[in-house]
DNA sequence: TAGATTGTTAATCGATTAACAATC
DNA sequence: TAGATTGTTAATCGATTAACAATC
């Protein structure tokens, strides 16, 4: 039987620690305790420590955790022993941010493709070519691809999503302001800029009202 | 004494629940039951009733609610009720995105200027201004800001965020792929694109490991 | 050995959900 | 009135934290 389902949270700081631990290294520090981690993803101590128990990951009692073998394993749990292959739907600012980003490229994530309506748009040529949507089945079929990202308005977002669970796309990371609905066997996170602000500024706001009372 | 503190899930589910509102106004809906709006947010209506008992919105038993007066009343605890001002630290793909995306103008989000280190990118004349980093903190005092998003590369984030505080920034969008720990007087939040891929790319292994066995 | 750190089990805390009371 | 929906209180569930056992 494989590993009982973690939460998201516990996800996002193994990347977290992964990061930290990729610094860590940078500096030649060759073993790091859970304390330290803990610092750098902003989390205690035993949180880290739990959080490892949960994969099996196990460091020396009173020697820590050895720095490489923890990137190791952590990485192997986020999939960052092989290439990851992504394409993006919609061109627009945030897509071709995404397209150009620099940060995935040194990180076992590859935006292969991008996709739009747009005939403007289409650039068979480039590093990264964009192709009309139409072409977008016949492209993940060809290429085994698994994950796709949405960067259309709301309206579209919805068909973007069955063109991609058509084409067999597994897993989707949503822009558009609009919440999709998780299907059967793909999974879907909706993150949406403007949200992420709204709550920036509902927080921001607490703390200030309640400061003055 | 003001409202006691909710989750961040909590306002990120208003946010969705007011972008749901605002489509089914535009379709001339004019009531909504919890049950239709948890369906646009994928929740349950029991969570949707019970988040706004939370902020005192209350509906007519058996009539649903009135989306003017959810919408009204949902916007005013998102901060929507005037102009939110931020700015962007570090204008490469993301902050150049995050300047010229046209889903924040038309929410009462308003970025107002860039500030970047590269003289290359400065740009007085625009719209929205780029402007030397240095000059960041007398632009934020003259205009009165409160917010900012930090779109710099790792090495340079820590700095920002401290010439932020300086400024009197009061809510913090953090880009860069560090977690940056929150101070005393200033809410922060960490969003990294990498950790958001990996976390999808992790789920979708799961559940196809899950499926074969 | 003594001390420091890991790793695990049990307790706590907070968020979601269930049950049901209120009422239009 | 009967039926449908809201709104609240209590129960459940899951994640985090505390306590402590294991051991290098």
């Amino acid at each position: 039987m494989g590993p009982s389902m973690v939460n998201r949270g516990c996800i996002i700081r193994l990347s977290r620690y992964r990061n930290a631990l990729i610094r860590l290294k940078a500096l030649n520090f060759v073993k790091v305790f859970s304390e330290n981690l803990a610092d750098a993803a902003r989390v205690t101590a035993v949180q880290v420590r739990k959080d490892f128990s949960l994969f099996g990951i196990s460091g020396n009692r009173r020697g820590g955790y050895l720095i490489d073998e923890l990137i190791k394993q952590i990485s192997a749990i986020l999939g960052k022993d092989k290439v990851q292959k992504f394409i993006i739907v919609g061109i627009g600012n945030i897509g071709r941010a995404l397209l150009n980003y620099p940060g995935f490229r040194k990180s076992e994530i590859e935006i292969v493709a991008g996709f739009d309506s747009n005939p403007a748009k289409f650039d068979r040529g480039a590093l990264v070519p964009i192709l009309p949507v139409e072409e977008m089945g016949a492209f993940v079929s060809a290429n085994g691809i698994t994950f796709g990202i949405i960067s259309v308005p709301d309206t579209a977002a919805q068909e973007v999503l069955e063109r991609m669970l058509e084409a067999g796309i597994k897993g989707v990371l949503n822009f558009a302001p609009i919440c999709l609905k998780e299907p059967k066997d793909c999974v879907v996170r909706n993150l949406n800029l403007e949200t992420e602000l709204e709550n920036i500024i509902y927080f921001t706001n607490f703390a200030e009202q309640a400061e003055r009372e």
